[in-house]
DNA sequence: AATAGACTGATTATCGATAACGAGACACAG
DNA sequence: CTGTGTCTCGTTATCGATAATCAGTCTATT
């Protein structure tokens, strides 16, 4: 397991949100495999913070489904399993395609110049080869694009299914065979639909890029193989 | 707001398990409106337990969304949005109705003997017109439900969609006009589908229940219309 | 040899105190 | 009277140490 940068009071946010930041890249990309077992006192030492930081952390992440958590037991790397991400992704779909109505009632103008601020973040991102990069500003996106249907509670639902979707398409794929940019462009079609406040375009530029993120046909088959050990 | 019974290391969950389960009760049942500012040390007074515990409890109620934590700011029970609770009782008629099949698939004989317990829980409750119990056991009933589809990621959700519609339900309708028994016996043609293992019966038994357990007509203002979707 | 019981090592849960932070009040200058 | 900068207060965030608990092991008894 990587060696883990200490935490030097950066950001703005909490050192516990920079920790689960950093713990949340790593299984996203598969740095810390399903099943990893991350102590507590362990990821305080490697981050330089008090236990009870890193233990608001794993919570976090937990509640996220990206950790697994028995109580007085241990705590490690939620597995990734293709029948939940199938049923997540159909619940995606449901929840974005149907807020595609409110989406464009509620859009505001600040909606359009959020979306193409993530979107040029995700083509440089593209352009740099940083997939995890990339995949922030494709979360950051969707969700931006569902804020503005002003349903509060449902969003950290959707962001679940979105970082999960996410893991499982990293998890298991080959590196070469995704393309970055092609990736970012593809929330091109997306961005026009609310561009010209077209609902039925929006609903079917979702439904569509939705449904082709993952082709559960070909990499099923043969290495699907979790235990992709380092 | 009420006056809190302290925690005496009383069963076999964390102390910030307990916190967390009676926080919600209060929130659920309306006890704390929405609204009202929980603040962490004066909550540790009144349960008689450290800061860090009720930190613990209400990280969990906020992952839940049942309060909203502003870093560095404050922490207040989450308001009840209409809008919101009816896209969760459209996520969760999706989710269950859809899990039907593979909860027909996967039943094994343990479920049956689950699900008549919370049955007889919620008739229990009912007599004793204890409604936050009931409440909980209508829960239970339906996660054990859904646990036979064995799709543990999407289980949070459901249990999301559960909570925020029974708060809402409390929340906007008089006491007098929710018949307990009533609401009990409602789970038993769901318990029918389930021991004659047909999937089309449970899925049309699910979709009905959900359905009719809240009434958007009476009690809110006009266009309740929830999409006839399905 | 098999079983029941207690011990040990490892891990999480809790605590009390201190630090960091943001919002609003307040005084002051223009 | 208005706008600006500072200051204090309330609240959350972090810390380091200690307590509680569990799983697995090891032993003693039958």
């Amino acid at each position: 397991m990587g060696v883990a940068e200490a935490v030097t009071s950066g950001g703005s946010l909490g050192r516990s949100a920079q920790v689960a930041h950093a713990l949340r890249r790593d299984i996203v990309l598969g740095t810390r495999a399903p099943g990893e077992a991350l102590r507590e006192l362990e990821l305080a030492q490697q981050f330089n913070v008090a236990q009870g930081t890193i233990r608001e952390a794993l919570m976090g992440l937990a509640e996220e489904g990206l950790v697994r958590r028995r109580a007085r037991r241990d705590t490690h790397v939620a597995p990734s399993n293709t029948d939940d991400v199938g049923e997540l992704l159909r619940i995606r779909h449901d929840i974005e395609c149907h807020a595609a109505r409110r989406v464009i009632e509620r859009c505001d103008d600040t909606l359009l110049a959020d979306l193409g601020l993530q979107l040029q973040a995700m083509q440089f991102a593209a352009l740099q080869e940083d997939e995890y990069s990339l995949l922030e500003h494709d979360c950051r996106f969707h969700l931006r694009l569902f804020a503005a249907a002003a349903l509060p509670v449902v969003e950290p639902i959707l962001s679940r299914c979105l970082v999960h979707t996410q893991r499982y398409k990293i998890l298991n794929s080959a590196p070469q065979s995704r393309d970055l940019t092609a990736t970012a462009n593809r929330h091109l079609s997306i961005l026009d639909a609310v561009r010209d406040a077209d609902e039925g375009a929006l609903a079917t530029a979702l439904s569509h890029h939705i449904t082709t993120i993952v082709d559960f046909g070909p990499p099923l088959g043969p290495a699907a193989g979790r235990g992709t050990q380092a």
